[in-house]
RNA sequence: GGGGCUGUAGCUCAGUUGGUUAGAGCGCACGCCUGAUAAGCGUGAGGUCGCAAGUUCAAGUCUUGCCAGCCCCA
């Protein structure tokens, strides 16, 4: 027998239970007060979602229950999942919510499905946004003042800023559910860490994959590192530069010039070059110069002319760019001492005429084109700003200018010497430094890279085998990106983080590639194991090269790619190969994983390269890819714009399942979201407080009853149609959801279940109130019970990996309190298989038309304006096909009480004939048969056919509803229609009182005898008691006494002929007339044209 | 400049291989019902399916071009 069970019970302040129940109520017969399920309060509010979650992570913490997830599993079959590291030196954010709530529901539905899933946590420690925190705290703003403070003194600030906001992370975490083990999280600053990654880059090492070259690179003076792509695509702004149109004076054609566009100014002293196309049409044209004084002449390409110079210009000369090659020109500045020739027109295949003059300023320093340019005509690479991001002082008028303020300076210089041509600005988005907001370089520098290229077939082939949601990511963002891959830059000039680990002998330049801290302990010739990976101390790490008569190796300076850190996370965290060699095995490639879409160049990426290039697999098999969250009004949430949801605060109003759901459901996971806390309230409204009204009503109820699950539940077939039905309903539900969890579909593995609740509640449970509350324990009640508590269990389960708390209440009042034998969490049940016996689509499709008709009967009482209160004494329903009849009849009980009827009747052929006469056809021509049939025809047969009179039509109709074909003659053209390519809507001109629609025809009959105006009565009288009860805050099942007073005649007949059911509605222990003191609760009553005063008080 | 996604009722979203008169929920108005429910039911108002052309007997759906928003690349 279960009793009170121990603290984490809810106290729901039951008011129904251990009471002695009379009338209507089943008596105990042994008198004992026992409490079968827990009491569940129907009342839903902030506090009570916030104690029942708070109870069941005091449950799972207590008893271990995510531990035990995996124990005792060994021999199931592995799920992967990998947990994408967030880095937590910033705090976490509602769209964290978003990605833990993905994150976290297959694992827990494979779980269920009996399979193990290690979730381990992990921390994204290393890179430059930890250092700039540094930074900001000890008010550095560059490289130098690091130096100066010391890289270890430096790094140990970076080391501790890394946790700065973990304990909120953790928290919310655990707070929302998402089962991920942070106690054995895997870190990457560790030493072991470390040296997994150096084992990977040995790997590349050693199939050359890694190597040392120059290049222009997007680069931060600001930081003095390059950037990844990945971070020079988060860097993106919209900015307006000067966009300006130079002269060129070409040497040896005074007047004439070569016209060159650009939008960076502060590169035109480094000018080596000017690029044309080959096959551009140019032009020289001659106009009046712009400083005044006579004509000029300019060359650019020919397309360009009128919006460049507009009007006024005359053209002397044609020509293809490939004449214009080798053309020379007077450079605009000659600060640095130049050996090469350069200053000449050069041909370029990326040289268009979309915008500028089509003549391209070419500074092999600080373009990625430009420099592959410059290398194929041997042009210097003129360095006039370094990496500072100052001007060099050789470049004397500019010395020490900052290169975007130097832009100015440059523009009024060239305006003095008359070179300026035109001054405009240009709107445009420029790469900044992700973090500080500064503008990037491009700049020619040596560094570090991997030969990402040679393994670009691979990653596409790789590419095409994973699952992506939404699908499109795999052949359009990812695949392009894949399609159009750059190696990969991985030196980062800095401190905090991944030391590159290769050596280089200071006299032959050989180099080492070191894989291990032992491969290192041997090379230096002593123990290194205590040695901390980090700068600087690896980098005093020196060594004799071992190859004979070489110098001292020493350690290049560079640090890697955090990227490189994060996308290793499937090796390092098992600090293999040193360590853990079979769970590598067993735990790579990743089932699932899951980020936001902003990730796509980032870690899915870095992932996807590693497993490519190390085992030629790929890294995830299935990924989701999240949009953003966007706020109320469509807007990025954003710092500036304040309109950022703080997640705590709708963890406190709405809780987390809420929370959650809201992600599910609110749409297709790859969309932007709108999220705000409106918008989670309306979960709780909608679906989470009809769920737990349900569940509390079985449980009430079941109670009263001493229903327990023990007790033998009739076999499916035995029960009523109803519950026939919802099982039907519920087994389908079993199998979509399955289904869609097995395809990585969050939005149907949640919204079916909405469906279902709804269901269940405004349709089973509502007409099944009566089956609960009837005092006698018949077959009738016995499924009903069964039933319900099956599709709370079963829903219980369904809604376990998505809606983690409130199914764990559910299920342990349910289903663990009451059975020993059942796993003590739902997060540790096996997930409910569909008995496909149970889906019967008859039984669905005769509800929806029980449904259609209730529908029907009440649209025809609201015309009729007799509420639905007044009985009446019976309806007649016409129906579309006789076949429907034996549905009708055996849900008539039940049409019968949801419209308040005596009686209800199917016309038969006789009956309905009363409407024959006021038939009325309509003919649709069926267009998927006759569209492609007829062609052009077709609209003409169709209009005929459909939008004919009755007298027209009549005939048609009834030959195809005898199974005749029809012949329809039109402007003299004949058409044969099979008897299936034309539908045959038949209606009725609905009589009065009577409504048709769609075939259907309901006939209430509104006459009102003197018996059903006193039943009507009757039942007023019962509400109005039941709202004085309800006034009178007596609770459910409180026993009452009623008096009654000035009661006009007819209301007295009322009471006399109805008392009896009167008096059991309302629990009455007595209903009379007689004096009402004040200690009752009364109210004087108008009803319809009577009136009498009532009081009532609790059974004394 | 290039690519990806999105655009359907005031709001949030459905809408199968092109095929009957484009749907649901929320919100709104009126009415009903109500001792599990913060609910429920009925009726109604609310749509040039972003715009334009094209293909087709037939386009919310396919094609092209534009417009707007978000994201990415240059």
């Amino acid at each position: 027998m279960c009793t009170h069970r121990g603290s984490l019970l809810l106290d729901t302040g039951s008011r129904s239970s251990g009471q002695m129940r009379q009338g209507r109520f089943r008596v105990n017969p042994m008198e004992q007060v026992t409490i079968m399920f827990r009491a569940v309060n129907s009342q839903v509010n902030s506090d009570v979602i916030n104690k029942l979650e708070q109870q069941q992570l005091d449950f799972w913490r207590f008893n271990r229950v995510f531990e035990r997830s995996t124990e005792g599993r060994d021999d199931a079959p592995r799920y992967v999942f990998y947990e994408g590291p967030p880095t937590a030196n910033g705090k976490p954010g509602s769209h964290h919510v978003l990605s833990r709530a993905f994150k976290d529901m297959f694992p827990r539905y494979k779980v269920m499905q009996g399979y193990y899933c290690l979730r381990r946590g992990g921390w994204d420690t290393h890179g430059l946004p930890v250092e700039i925190e540094v930074e900001k705290e000890l008010g550095f703003d560059n490289k130098g003042q690091i130096e100066e403070y010391g890289v270890a003194e430096f790094n140990a600030k970076c080391r501790a800023n890394v946790f700065l906001h973990i304990n909120e992370w953790e928290k919310l975490t655990e707070r929302t559910a998402f089962w991920v083990n942070l106690d054995d999280a895997y870190v990457t600053f560790s030493n072991e860490y470390i040296e997994s990654v150096w084992w990977i880059l040995k790997q590349f090492w050693d199939k050359g994959l890694l190597y040392r070259g120059y290049k222009v690179v997007p680069y931060s003076p600001s930081s003095g590192t390059p950037l990844s792509s990945h971070e020079v695509a988060q860097g993106y702004k919209t900015i307006v530069d000067p966009s300006i149109y130079v002269r060129f004076p070409v040497r040896d054609r005074p007047g004439v010039y070569l016209l060159a566009w650009t939008t960076t100014p502060w590169t035109l002293p480094a000018n080596a070059a000017l690029a044309v196309g080959e096959d551009v049409d140019y032009v020289q044209v001659e106009g009046p110069a712009t400083d005044g004084e006579g004509l000029e002449q300019l060359i650019l390409a020919e397309a360009l002319v009128e919006n460049v110079l507009g009007d006024g210009y005359k053209i002397v000369k044609r020509m293809k760019g490939s004449e214009l090659v080798g053309w020379r020109y007077k450079p605009l500045y000659t600060f640095l001492p130049v050996e090469q020739d350069y200053a000449y027109v050069v041909a370029a295949d990326y040289v268009s005429t979309g915008d500028g003059t089509g003549i391209v300023h070419t500074a092999p320093a600080y373009g990625v084109d430009d420099l592959a340019t410059g290398r194929k005509h041997d042009l210097p690479v003129l360095i006039t700003v370094d990496e500072t991001g100052c001007f060099v002082d050789a470049v004397s008028t500019f010395r020490g200018m900052w290169f975007k303020d130097a832009d100015r300076h440059i523009i009024s210089d060239l305006s003095e010497r008359g070179l300026m041509y035109r001054q405009e600005t240009y709107e445009h988005a420029y790469p900044h430094n992700w973090r500080d907001g500064s503008p990037l370089m491009y700049f020619a520098r040596e560094t570090w890279f991997i030969d990402t290229l040679k393994y670009k077939q691979k990653m596409i082939e790789l590419n095409k085998t994973v699952n992506w949601v939404p699908d499109h990511v795999r052949d359009g963002r990812f695949g392009n990106w894949l399609d159009d891959l750059k190696e990969w830059s991985l030196g980062r000039e800095r401190y905090w983080g991944t030391p590159l680990p290769v050596w280089v002998d200071e006299q032959t330049g050989e180099m080492i590639c070191v894989g291990g801290v032992d491969e290192l302990s041997e090379l230096a010739g002593r123990d290194l194991g205590d040695l901390d990976l980090h700068r600087p101390y690896v980098d005093d790490i020196t060594f004799e090269n071992p190859n004979g008569d070489g110098g001292t190796m020493r350690r290049v300076p560079e640090v890697i790619d955090v990227w490189f850190d994060s996308g290793a996370m499937q090796v390092a965290q098992w600090s293999y190969p040193k360590s853990n060699r079979d769970i590598l095995e067993e735990q790579h490639p990743a089932d699932y994983i899951c980020e936001a879409v902003d990730q796509t160049r980032g870690w899915f990426y870095s992932l996807h390269a590693i497993a490519a290039m190390l085992f030629e697999t790929v890294s995830f098999k299935n990924v989701i890819c999240l949009g953003h969250i966007l706020d109320e009004k469509g807007r990025k949430m954003s710092k500036s714009l304040g309109n950022a949801v703080d997640p705590w605060m709708v963890l406190e109003q709405a809780g987390a399942d809420a929370f959650r759901w809201y992600m599910y459901t609110s749409g297709p996971p790859g969309e932007p979201r709108r999220f705000s806390i409106n918008l989670v309230n309306d979960v709780i409204k909608k679906f989470w407080s009809t769920l737990w009204n349900t569940y509390s009503f079985f449980v009430t109820y079941a109670n009263i009853d001493g229903w327990t699950p023990s007790q033998a539940a009739p076999d499916p077939s035995e029960r009523e149609p109803l519950d026939q039905w919802l099982l039907a309903e519920l087994h389908t539900l079993i199998m979509t959801v399955t289904n869609a969890f097995e395809a990585y579909d969050a939005v149907n593995a949640t919204r079916p279940i909405e469906e279902f609740v709804e269901r269940l509640s405004n349709w089973y449970v509502r007409l099944s109130r009566d089956r609960f509350w009837k005092s006698e324990v018949d077959r009738d009640k016995l499924s009903a019970y069964a039933t319900l508590y099956e599709a709370l269990t079963a829903l219980a389960k369904l809604l376990a990996p998505t809606m983690p708390f409130l199914s764990e209440e559910m299920y342990r009042n349910l289903v663990a309190e009451q059975n020993g034998a059942e796993a003590d969490s739902v997060h540790l049940s096996r997930w409910p298989a569909a008995d496909d016996t149970l889906v019967n689509e008859g039984l669905i499709g005769d509800m929806a038309l029980v449904q259609r008709l209730v529908r029907l009967g009440l649209s025809a009482r609201n015309a009729s304006q007799i509420g639905v209160r007044q009985p009446l004494a019976d309806a007649q329903f016409a129906l579309r096909d006789a076949s429907e009849a034996p549905a009708l009849e055996r849900y008539a009980d039940l049409i019968k009480s949801e419209l308040n009827i005596k009686s209800l009747s199917v016309m038969g052929a006789d009956e309905a004939s009363a409407f024959a006469s006021t038939r009325v056809y309509r003919l649709n021509p069926l267009p998927r048969f006759l569209g492609r049939k007829f062609g052009s025809d077709f609209k003409a047969i169709q209009a005929a056919l459909r939008d004919g009179d009755q007298a027209f039509v009549r005939p048609f109709a009834e030959k195809l509803l005898a199974g005749e074909d029809i012949t329809l003659e039109l402007d003299g053209s004949r058409f044969e229609i099979l008897n299936e390519e034309c539908e045959v809507k038949v209606s009725v001109q609905a009589p009065e009182g009577a409504i048709e629609d769609g075939g259907y025809v309901v006939a209430l009959n509104t006459r009102l005898t003197s018996d059903l105006l006193a039943e009507g009565l009757a039942r007023e009288l019962i509400r109005r008691i039941q709202n004085l009860r309800k006034q009178a805050d007596f609770a459910l099942d409180d026993r009452i006494e009623i008096l009654y007073a000035d009661a006009s005649d007819r209301i007295d007949a009322v009471m006399l002929l109805y008392s009896g059911y009167i008096s059991a509605e309302t629990l009455a222990d007595s209903l009379e007339p007689g004096e009402i003191s004040q200690d009752y609760v009364q109210e004087t009553l108008q009803l319809r044209e009577e009136s009498l005063t009532i009081g009532l008080r609790r059974r004394q």
